[in-house]
This record gives C-alpha cells, structure tokens and sequence, in this order.
DNA sequence: AGGTTGATTGACAGCGCTGCCATTTACAGC
DNA sequence: GCTGTAAATGGCAGCGCTGTCAATCAACCT
C-alpha cells in the first residue's frame, strides 16, 4: 500500500523496497531510520528495526556509495617501495599491521570498511594515480603513513582533490588535514633521560632514515636531553641505522667499534635496537650487562626479545582509532568536505623491561673484539 | 552527438559520459572497451582509451557494482577469537599478513580490492552476520583462512548463499569451492625424515590444536615416516603445543624432562618450534648441538631466530595468489555462479638452516636441569 | 543485385539507495 | 475552531555504470 518491491521476485538478497513493505513504510522512511536521521516516530523507528532484523537486512554499500555519495570506505596509503622492501626479506611491519587491525576494529563499529593501497610517491604518474584511485574508490576518508604522510607533493595533491584525510606519525604541516602523532622530541628526551639516570653518560645515538619527520625529532630530544644535563654531544657517538634491523646493525658495529664506546645505546626505533643487540651478542658484549640498549616504538616484537627490550611506545593503536574515528566524523557531517586543519598529540610511556641497566663500573673490563 | 554528459557541470571526478563525448562513442562503448568485451574495432578502442589516459578516467566501483553486480571485491574472513588473542598479546599473525598480501597485489593486478573481515563462528548469529555481510558487500568471491576454512557450518552456510568461496590450508570436502592446500602429511613426513637422515632416531613431535585440520595431517605425516624407517612411535615423544609460542615451550618442557628425552623435535608449526627453542635454551641445552629443532611453515621469523630455523616452508603467498586468481576468473567467466569444487595443491620446500644437525654421540653427556 | 550473417554500435532500463522537495499530520497559539 | 509552524512522511529523480536488445554496417553468398 505504502510501497512496493520493484521486482516481482523473490530477491537473493533483501533490498530495502521489502524492508519498507514489511515494515508498511516508504523506503525513505527506512532509510531515514537505518542512517539515524531525525524525525522519525519511535513506534515506526521500531517497526523499521524489527523488519531489518527479521529479514537480515544490510543496505548495500554499492547502492549507498552512488546514491548518497558516501561509500562507508577509508583507505590507507602505504609507502609501496617501503612496503615491498618489507615484503621481500620476509619482515613483517608492527606499525602497518597494528594501524591497520585498529583501523579496522573501528571502522567496522561504525559500518566502515578500511582498503589498503599501495603508493609510489616517486612514480611520474602519482597525481593521475591518485586522481583516479580516489575516483574509482570514492573514500571517505584518506590515512596517510609515513614516510608518505610527510610528502609535500602528496599531501598537496591531497588537499587539492579536497580529500579529507589523516597523516600519521607527521611533523604538523599547515594543510587541511589532521595530523595525529606523538610527542617525538619529549618522548626521545626521556628515553635518553632514562639511560642517563641510570648512571649513563656515554650514551650513543642510531638514528632513524631522512625522509621520516620522526627522524630528526627524536634525535632532537636526544640532543636536548644530554644538553640538559651537561653532556657533551659527541659525533662519534652517533650513527645512522635508517630505520632498518641491518641499519641498526652497523650502526651498532660503528659505534662500538670506537675506542671509547658508549654504555648505553638509544635506537630510535625497535628495529635497530634488535639489530643493535645481535650486534652487541655477537661482540661478546652481555646485553644488559655490559650495553644498555633502548629502543623506540615497543614494537610487540620488543616483547619477546632476548633481552626484553626497553621501550618507549608510540602508541599505533590508538592513532589508528583516532584516525578513523576523526575521518568518519567528519564524512558523517558534511560529505566530501575537506576534514579542517587539526592536530592531535597521542601519548607515550616508557616501557622499561630488561635491555637496560647502570652501567659496568669499569668500563676498560669489557672486551670488545673486532 | 552520440552521447551528452547528463550534467551540465564540470563534475570533480570524470564519468563515463565524459569520456564517452571526447572519444566520439556511445558510453556502452566506453563500458565495452574498459570491460575488455569483444567486437570494438581497434580504431574505435584506442580513441577510447585515449579519452581515458586523457581524462584519468577510473570506473566509479559502486557505481560498477550497482549496475553489473560485480563489486570488484574480495573479502577474506578470519577467526575472530584467534585474531583477537593474537592482537591482544601483541604477537603478529604472520599466515594473515603474508596472505592479505600477497593477495593485495594479486588483486590490484585485476582492479579488485581485497577486504579483511572478522568472524565469530561460535556466534549464534553467524548466519546472520554472514548473510548480511554478504549482502552488503556483495563480494566476488570469499577467502576462508584456518580454523575458519575447516568449519562445516560456515562452509555450508556460504554454500547455501551461493558464494563462490576458497578455503585456505583446509582438508578437501565435497563442498562447491575451491581447496588450496599443501600436501601436509607429506611434508610432515619429509620433516621427520630430515631428522632421521641426520641420524636422529628418538624424535620427539610438538602437535597443533584440534580444529586445525593440518594439525591431524602433520600428525600422521610423522608417525608413517617414523613407521617407514622402522622406529616404533612413542606416545612419550609426543605433545600438544596448540600452534601457539607457550603452548610450544609447554609441550617442548614436557618432552624435555622425560628420562629419555628426544635429540631432536619436530614441532607441526614455528611458533611452537621458537618456543621450543626457547625451552631448550633455557635448560642449558644448546640448539642444535644437544637439541635439533624442526618448524613447520617457515614464517618470515624463523630466519631471524637464534639459531635461524631449518623449517618446511608452507607457500602461503601462492596460496593467497592462487585463491585470489580464481575466485576472480570465476567471477569473470560467470557472475554469481559458485565456484566449482576444486582442489589446488601448492608444493612445499625443506629449508634448511641452522636449528638441526646430528645427534651427540653420547646421549647420556647432556645436562638437562630440572 | 538482393539477401544473409556476423561484427559493431547505440538506446534505454534499471541496480538499490539517498537527496531534495512536496505533502500530510500533529500541535500550538489566539 | 482556525491559521501557523514544526514534525513526520512519502514521492521521485537521479548517482554512474552494465545488461539486454535493437539497430546499423560491412563483407560474403548465391
């Protein structure tokens, strides 16, 4: 009487026509309830409900993605040469997979689904590739990760296409964007801080890969950190182990290969704290006996380590949450808006386990071999 | 003059209206050439994909899948329980990373996209829940990953609606899918008779959880291969480990404090091998000199473990490429039609590294502590 | 040359839902 | 009781594509 289903058919799946029909309602009265719209009587609210229910009713994400405009879908670009390096040596990536399941956990709290794609920055055709991948996908919403959510050309293109969209682990930027990440200069300070109240004072420094705006921040709080309490920055106590296990291993082997070689390591992230470890192991040198190593990010793998490494977290779950929940938001209000410039700072926690300690009282008992 | 934009406005993202008016044709044109559907002539199909390069023309997915009743999606379930247990420990799922992928690229070579889902087969609401999902995503094709992929309810349940669906490491049924798998007992068997060959004759075996239908296939894959060389099977040899890293060191505990302990331990996945390791180590027993150890999988971690572990490599990326393949030439060849019922076999690989070797000569010269 | 077949193309009707606008209904206020 | 206003609904036109079927065109027969 109200409406009727278009096909005459027994449908494979129901549409909202039966919905309505069972309910004796117009389908945009259905879609009003199912989308939480206002001004709907709570009897009908209900009768609406009690139809969806019985019939197992889900609307079709293709059908809303057209006509409504919204496609209940978020994606995440990954960096694709980054992700491929990963992929072949066969190492997993904590932040990719942590991002990614908290994304999801949220996302399908509010009806949302989470894509993951590949981005290659350097590719000549990135703007022609993002055009149309944001055509044909129609997201809600963008997350960015680094190193890509510190791309220039990215993020402008981005913005020009009037995505909203979330860079994560990011040096805040003046697009229209939010940016999610934690306190990097603090949160190394402290774990710098941490080695140093250990009784450390040769404390040496791997630092993380250029193009990553965490890099330079966390070597930053390394630096204020020892400022602060009137230890000398020393060159040779520094490394580069680009974010990597190998990285971190030779890092390691330059630092203590020194003839006066650091007590206490500061990785800047996980990574290289574990490379640095089996470098130490295989010196001979007891971890953490005779090197206190510390490292960034407490990766679950920082868990299981021999030793148990000491960390600072950077919490990825709880950007990822952040992110999705921020982005849908954001579509719920005003669709295919830009999401407005904002930050948001995460926190981070020490997390002291068992790869740092005081250090040797002397520091000529160790044997280093070459 | 063969087809108008129906909007008079420069719309943000081209359509295939667009593209229809620059290359001269009719939009069904437009469709038959993107779709790679026959009888356009050549002439015709490049002044359409010209148009296309030009306007960085993507078809809108939804609007594909509204129309064609294709979606260009691929949705993969996994274990609710068994990823969260993970995500809660912080312990990554390498069988799911490895898979969600490979499948990931395999699908962005046919412009599909690939989504995770997570199920509780346990719900009482399951076929609600996948019946609506279904219906809401309307996928292309279903990925069921173990434990899932061996659930009868669930497999009937896809079956019922019609999905054409693939089951990853499961043990073939008669149901209308697509079985990829290993040949499990035959690579278990080949395991233990690495051990044996290196003179192992007590072998001791670390089980998978019941549900895991690989778990009974490694199982029998040892016991014919010790029959096959003559070695009477003894239950004291044997554990259960539940595929988990402390269910591993648990079993590995067990058999370790026997009077008569194994010289070496075939343990049916990695995880349980790494927690045998672990174990071992942590007794004093050093791998492999007074310990071999054997994996089953060979995950990304067992090249990274002290000592780097000999393993039987399960191809899971192959699986995931394979899976994603056919679901997607079924879904090319005959949209909707369940997949006929076939079974793929991928092959296995001993790796050897360095977690397995000879026997001590003398048995009796270990020190194993309580 | 007329007819026939098959290749090539276009017209058009939806797919299932939401946005916009019209309509109806419910309550105030006077 | 009668407007005025807001709350509750329904009607309907698409969103951008693909499927179906009809129309057109070219080459091939007899």
């Amino acid at each position: 009487m109200k409406a009727a289903p278009p096909t005459g058919e027994a449908a494979q799946a129901p549409t909202i026509y039966e919905v309505a029909a069972k309910a004796g309602v117009s389908i945009k009265t259905v879609s009003r309830v199912l989308n939480g719209e206002p001004n709907v009587r709570p009897a009908v609210q209900q009768r609406v409900r009690a139809a969806v229910a019985e019939l197992g009713y889900r609307p079709k994400m293709s059908a809303r993605g057209l006509a409504g405009g919204r496609s209940y879908t978020l994606v995440t670009f990954l960096d694709e040469g980054l992700t491929m390096d990963h992929w072949r040596i066969g190492r997993s990536n904590p932040y990719v997979e942590r991002l990614q399941f908290a994304g999801m956990l949220q996302c399908r709290k509010a009806g949302y689904h989470l894509l993951v794609e590949l981005l290659d920055p350097a590719s000549p055709r990135v703007e022609q590739w993002i055009q149309s991948t944001l055509a044909a996908l129609n997201p809600d919403g963008v997350i960015l990760t680094p190193p890509i959510s510190e791309d220039k050309k990215i993020i402008s293109l981005l913005e020009r296409f009037g995505a909203p969209f979330a860079r994560l682990s990011a040096i805040p930027s003046d697009a229209a964007c939010l940016t999610i990440s934690m306190d990097e200069t603090a949160a190394a300070a402290e774990a710098t801080n941490h080695l140093i109240d250990l009784g450390h004072t040769r404390v040496g420094f791997i630092s993380g890969g250029p193009g990553f705006g965490s890099s330079a921040l966390r070597e930053q709080g390394y630096r204020s950190a020892l400022a602060a309490r009137g230890i000398p920055i020393e060159k040779r106590l520094m490394a580069d182990g680009g974010f990597t296990f190998e990285g971190g291993k030779q890092a390691a082997a330059i630092l203590l290969k020194d003839k006066n070689p650091p007590t206490a390591i500061f990785a800047s992230n996980d990574e290289m704290a574990l490379g640095a470890i089996h470098e130490a192991t295989r010196r001979g040198l007891a971890v953490p006996r005779d090197l206190s190593i510390i490292g960034f990010d407490d990766f679950p793998a920082a868990q299981y380590s021999i030793p148990p490494l000491t960390s600072m977290r950077q919490p990825i779950d709880s950007m990822g949450v952040l992110a999705v929940q921020r982005l849908i938001e954001n579509a719920a209000k005003q669709r295919g808006a830009p999401m407005p410039k904002d930050r948001a700072v995460v926190p981070h926690a020490l997390v002291v386990r068992a790869s740092t300690c005081p250090p040797p009282r002397t520091a000529a008992k160790r044997a280093t071999k070459a």
